[in-house]
DNA sequence: ATTTGCGTTAACAATTTGATAATATAGGGA
DNA sequence: TCCCTATATTATCAAATTGTTAACGCAAAT
């Protein structure tokens, strides 16, 4: 799949064409079009989109069809489909969802809707792509789900509030983190602690590292950098 | 991820609450509800949920701010949220999209097309899913169909629940698994059993298997490994 | 009717963690 | 330079968490 997402839109009116084809394109995705059922499907083979964009009433084979056809072949068993139709009744929309379709939307549509939903769909697929949680920093890596630090191979035992602190200044080093944002994200709202508490923990942290990475900006909070 | 899916819906409604919760649990899925965004979070961290269901407008948190809060979560950034409600003006569902839900749902909605959408997002999710019933791992085979354990061509007799727990945590080698993530995999959501109930049984595995492969991490969970 | 094993809990021991107080140190501004 | 304030350091202690053992209820098997 490449950076840039290829769609596919399907409709025989040339006007919801022009305007979804115009906005989705201002967002930077690719753009083909079909008229109708049968160039959807040479399209789709031709093109390989990300998304497909499907009317359900056209000419010759209609949407559900389309889709049927599609999902048929390995190619598109896990293509994006989405149904974009006029009919909003309960029997095709479920329908159309069972044919394996990922959402349905209905007409009228406005178009920055569509696109927040094509986007919500993109985000999606690329988040299970890359399940990793895992954040690597020069020799230092910090494992989420292992629950585990490692610095040049070898592994660090850090205690809970430790491990968290370090996660979290990992997520976005240089950044900044006030103290009050540390304080939320690693201790909640609902708890309240003293001045002190999270200078212990970054020393502890500091130590158990023995690594020069996290630095103080006075009055304001602390950075890791390696 | 269990093989029954758990749906956490936050709804101030009751009405609402009952017919969802009624039609999702005839359907197969593990239900479990909130009242308000604060137990909405509450919820979510206690039961780990394969999907959200949030409604917008709720006293105290509004499902927008919840979704945020979660969101900047690591244990919630791939989990399924959507947002089902009575508003349905564009700058709310674009907002709503954009805060990282995966889909706006509007009221009122029939409870087959919210069975459909959920269908079809799990649908989505489970592309990766591929169930081993034989676990190998160095010396240990864990043989799900028969139910059996070898350590070195020798055979271990586990009971129920160790046997579970213990292919739960082989499942992943690495992965340190919550608390609440054993106690809903292994117990279920229904039965609620004491706090020591767990130690008990991982420490008549480690005695049974007589081999260090289980390791604490204290206030977090339990990983395997060898 | 008796035995056996499982799952759970209670009770207590052992361990680790995390917050705080007290004190030291550093750095910027008057 | 001298203060004043913010942070660093250290030790201490309470709280949280887990480990271990024994015992109990229950159900299936004998």
């Amino acid at each position: 799949m490449s950076i840039v997402k290829k769609i596919l839109i399907a409709d025989d009116e040339p006007d919801i064409l022009e305007i979804i084809q115009f906005n989705l394109k201002a967002e930077g995705y690719n753009v083909v079009t079909a008229k109708n059922g049968d160039e959807a499907i040479d399209a789709a083979k031709k093109n390989q989109p990300d998304l497909i964009i499907l009317d359900i009433m056209m000419p010759g084979k209609n949407g559900i069809e389309v889709c049927n056809i599609l999902r048929m072949q390995p190619a598109f068993k896990d293509t994006l489909i989405v149904f974009l139709s006029a009919l909003s009744d309960e029997q095709t929309e479920i329908r159309g969802l069972e044919t394996g379709a990922d959402d349905y939307l209905t007409k009228p549509i406005s178009p920055k809707i569509l696109l927040s939903k094509v986007n919500a769909l993109f985000r999606r697929i690329n988040k299970d792509k890359d399940e990793t949680e895992i954040v690597q920093l020069g020799d230092l890596v910090i494992d989420r789900e292992k629950y585990m630090v490692k610095f040049k191979g070898i592994d660090i035992i850090l205690a809970r509030k430790e491990f968290e602190l370090l996660a979290l200044l990992a997520s976005k080093p240089g950044k900044v983190f006030l103290r009050n944002e540390i304080l939320n994200q690693v201790w909640g709202t609902e708890v309240i602690v003293g001045d002190r508490t999270i200078d212990v923990h970054i020393r502890k942290i500091r130590q158990k590292l023995n690594l020069d990475c996290i630095t103080t900006v006075k009055g304001v909070g602390y950075k890791f950098e390696l």
